[in-house]
DNA sequence: CTTCTCTAGGTACAGCGTACGTAGAAGCGC
DNA sequence: GCGCTTCTACGTACGCTGTACCTAGAGAAG
């Protein structure tokens, strides 16, 4: 989603008219979702929530991939017309941001770190990775727009506490959590395509069989000769996460050779 | 699903018919399209190359952002008929592939790398982040589906020809290159959103803000008062980039406390 | 030459996000 | 009570997407 931002063409603005009582104004609503309060009060009950409706989204997703999420889908779900989605979800966008938003409950953090960091962190990315594996389509999603609801945010804070003990500042803790978030989501992407189908694996295993053999690559050849039989996914996240933390929790500036 | 798989269809024929000589087959057509010959050398001389219908695509996706690369968008800047673009590439995610291996063409390799591994992916890392400042849309396609065209592979040998100092064995290196070009393109999202729009940009910096403030997030609030001035990019880049490549570099099992 | 394979490209379809407009319910000021 | 206002629900419609299917015709193989 980064990319396709053609232009914000909303500022067209001149002046005139910042805020006359009881004005439409729907230019002027936040783009943020979080900022956009959930019921303002007058008219009829609404029939449906945030929550609900991020709760029908996730059960498609999950059942049948973040592909089959449409509003179309999510309001047949809930028994409700295509367009009053609209009334709580100004766009799918802000939907999927709902999404990612209700996954990230399913957090349990404690009240307070227990002062081992890297014990902490080691407990935070197995939970981290559960999630990911009930919720397939949570990784994709998170790479491309790390979610800042109040569940999220929730997170961080705990990240934060949990890493106060490195003595490291608040910017550094920051870059820190994205780098092993990222580890997580990748690792269970990775997991994912490996699970994805025995066909497609045999193809590719046969396509990069054939390119080691072909002499071009001949350290990828190499690495293929010298790989031991598929490890157990747990250790490997294990190992590699280690590898992450000793990164992550390394004090401000360290110099060590290769 | 209902009823829009109508199959082969191709019909009609119960019986065998393995093999018979110059059969279509349709459905034995490898899904990977590295596996598929470019040319098979009857009928007509093809008016172009999947190297140009490329290169169109990427032309559209540097202008417009990756929504904006659609099968009739990229026929129509080559001069053909939408559907002709399918005689090249089955499926539009084949043509997000040859993007992929197209920009990947970029990078600029030495024969052998200078033995030094810190500096040999330090000068990795900086092509990479420049390929993908010159191409915002190559770091979220590369976090969806590495690529392993013939141009990723001879960066993935190349990387694995820079890191066989370590004596780290293949399948570990092939980690670290994960963790290395996963650190990268995060980097380079964060650079493209932080780029987005001052609008949003104020928008999120007041959410975030006042999240702070609710006292709901202590941890986060105080990280907020103690950053500092929002650093220069490249200097950011390179001092997470040397906490990753300490990471990649340790050898096979360290063991350090907090 | 015939034959057969391949390419170019038009037409068509199901599905998408969502702009817009209408109908009616529920709270507020009088 | 009344009416005004503001809200919700939802049908219709538009422009866009990927792509299945089909027809012509080009050009190599026999």
């Amino acid at each position: 989603m980064p990319s396709s931002k053609p232009a914000p063409s909303d500022d067209a603005e001149p002046s005139s008219k910042p805020a006359p009582p009881g004005r439409p104004t729907p230019a002027e609503a936040p783009e943020l979702i979080w900022l956009r309060p959930e019921r303002t009060g007058r008219g009829p009950r609404p029939a449906h929530s945030r929550d609900s409706i991020a709760a029908a989204a996730i059960g498609i997703a999950d059942a049948e991939g973040l592909d089959a999420v449409s509003m179309r889908r999510v309001a047949a779900a809930l028994g409700a017309g295509t367009m009053s989605l609209y009334n709580y979800v100004p766009k799918k966008e802000h939907l999927l941001d709902l999404m990612l938003d209700a996954a990230a409950a399913e957090y349990r953090l404690p009240a307070e770190p227990s002062g081992d960091v890297r014990a902490d962190l080691t407990e935070l990315a197995h939970q981290q990775l559960a999630i990911f594996r009930r919720h397939p389509w949570v990784p994709a999603l998170v790479l491309a727009r790390p979610g800042i609801g109040p569940n999220a945010l929730r997170y961080t804070d705990h990240f934060l506490a949990a890493t106060a003990p490195t003595g490291l500042d608040g910017g550094t803790r920051m870059e820190a959590m994205a780098l092993f978030n990222g580890f997580v989501c990748q690792f269970a992407q990775y997991e994912q395509t490996a699970a994805a189908g025995a066909k497609w694996q045999a193809e590719l295993a046969g396509y990069l069989g054939r390119a080691a053999m072909s002499g071009d690559y001949p350290h990828l050849a190499q690495a293929f000769a010298t790989a031991g039989p598929p490890a157990d996914p747990d250790k490997a996240f294990d190992r590699t996460l280690h590898r992450v933390l000793s990164a992550v929790l390394a004090p401000a500036e360290e110099d060590r050779g290769p």
